[in-house]
DNA sequence: TCCCGCCGTGGGAGCGCTCCCGGCGAGCCT
DNA sequence: AGGCTCGCCGGGAGCGCTCCCACGGCGGGA
């Protein structure tokens, strides 16, 4: 509650200028070891914490970075995905010694604040493909990061496998001598749905292709794969692009009578806490979240560094549980 | 990436002096109708955004409030709880016109930067009842609002009615007939925990009370389902006080050839998404939780309003299904 | 008519910090 | 011995804003 010491009040204390605590603070190399030690005392016993305002309004930089969730991505806030990418860039921000500022786009008016004059940078996590959202951001002269992966634009990003999750997916169906494999795919809008699409077809190999499109909920998981079991009645595997689709489909192949995975194998995308507790369990593919989201701060930490560093593709892992 | 225009560049263009274009910036009413609207032209003309830092460094606030997560939540991060409280903090936090700066203490000192002068204000989510953080923060003299419920301490806080919910549980399960009903515990050191267990208590009223501790995990909801069985064989409901525990409680049943809801009634708690694709679906108690980080932000602002606001209680709903 | 008060306004001071320039010794070269 | 360099240090200036004091002009009361 006392007043917290200034800049000033340390230099007295210690003896010595402003701009050798601030030096020292600032870990410059240019003070002495006797002086250094003598403010270091001070500090301490004083309690002294710099003012980030005061220093932000000099440097003009703010040691912020925010975290922008692009609007209507309602998906992220029904599955344990936000909060353990959250995680992970919460670490790896505090790591650079700097704070996350969250922000919501709810419909709100980003551009006045997502400016260099509040924040050092942007991590956005989006997986619309056409979101506006980072091209307006690169506009501004902002460090980006995307969570995901940018259309057309050419954004630092970190994403995972997709289709390299899918492929393994695939293969692991025809390895175990599945032949007629359909797959209730994501939203063709969405970076995950088109590239978990095209592991689907580049496993398949010219196996024949049976495809209906899904929205990743579990809905559209059941009335797909009710479509499928139309369309072809022998099939004998579903890959579904996400596990609430594979569950809406576990649930579609129940009521048609259709044993998993005795008739037929069920695979889903993302290991939610949904895949263990499904009846069969669900083989499905894991993706690195927690890693997704420190790999983001950690690339917008070398951006603000100066560097160039590349954008990276993490990898996704196949679990095998019952269903399969 | 021009510069940004300064106040004074404002005041330059709209023929004013800075503190007018200031006191119209700040909405005070000591400006002339007209002069407001040649300033207010030059604002947009310019694009003028004002300089956080520098505001921050003279009214000595800084318009951020954090978000705090305690240490050894990992249960926040397993499911969509987390996500759907940000959301509701977010939001109301933005309404008050501040942003929300993130804090995941993970054994890293928050006590540095959690000064009145980083932050005007602190919001906390923490389930432990015997989390020192509360008691430290207020020792700081920033306004706390706990996200739970405090432990012996006086914190403004916002909680949902877990002992109602549980009441309303088990009278659910006396309406449909169930006489010896067992509950698997949340664990004692957690406020949710605790007021779960005592309003199955006060609900049985007299009626005989079976309780088996648990942790909230899947795991301890089949072992304690498993102790149950053996001391109570006939035992014709459970309750688990989280949906975790209730799926593990499932299992248990399961292998221990009950059916549900034949044998056995099964009532979890929080409804989340597990809840509804177990094998039967699970009936369970809804928690407001998007409204507790709503209200959690809005009990803030009021603090910081200078206002005296009163904790908060948000209410429970039963969401019946097929397990009872 | 004169004075007082009040509204609307301009601008000085200063928030706490970093940047940078200039100065002061100590050592080294010529 | 004189001059130069170089390491280390002090402190002025100034970042963009709010606060507040002082000032001019106008209306109303005496």
């Amino acid at each position: 509650m006392t007043p917290r010491p200034t800049l000033e009040q340390v230099a007295a204390h210690a003896g010595v200028g402003r701009g050798t605590v601030s030096r020292v603070v600032n870990g410059s190399p240019q003070v002495s070891e006797q002086t250094r030690r003598a403010v270091e005392a001070a500090i301490a016993e004083l309690g002294y914490v710099p003012n980030l305002a005061a220093r932000a309004l000099v440097t003009r930089r703010t040691g912020t970075v925010a975290l922008v969730v692009a609007e209507g991505e309602e998906r992220l806030f029904e599955e344990p995905f936000f909060a353990r990418a959250v995680r992970g860039i919460s670490s790896a921000v505090q790591a650079s010694g700097r704070q996350l500022v969250l922000a919501l786009s709810e419909g709100r008016p980003l551009e006045r604040y997502l400016t260099p004059q509040h924040v050092d940078g942007v991590l956005l996590l989006s997986v619309r493909a056409d979101d506006p959202l980072p091209r307006q951001l690169q506009g501004t002269g902002l460090p980006v990061v995307l969570g995901g992966r940018p259309d057309g634009v050419d954004v630092p990003h970190v994403d995972v496998d997709n289709a390299g999750g899918a492929r393994a997916a695939v293969a692991h169906l025809l390895a175990t001598g599945r032949r007629r494999i359909a797959t209730v795919t994501g939203p063709p809008d969405m970076g995950a749905g088109r590239d978990r699409l095209a592991g689907y077809r580049d496993a398949l190999a010219g196996a024949e292709a049976l495809e209906v499109t899904g929205d990743f909920t579990e809905g559209s998981g059941y009335r797909g794969v009710r479509e499928l079991l139309d369309r072809r009645p022998d099939l004998d595997a579903v890959f579904a692009a996400g596990d609430s689709m594979a569950v809406g489909a576990l649930r579609a192949l129940r009521e048609a009578g259709r044993s998993v995975p005795g008739d037929v194998a069920v695979v889903g995308f993302d290991d939610s806490p949904l895949a263990a507790v499904t009846d069969p369990p669900l083989t499905t593919v894991r993706q690195p979240v927690e890693e997704l989201g420190r790999a983001m701060a950690e690339l917008l930490a070398a951006l603000l560094a100066g560097e160039e560093p590349a954008s990276r593709v993490l990898p996704t892992e196949l679990v095998v549980r019952a269903s399969s």
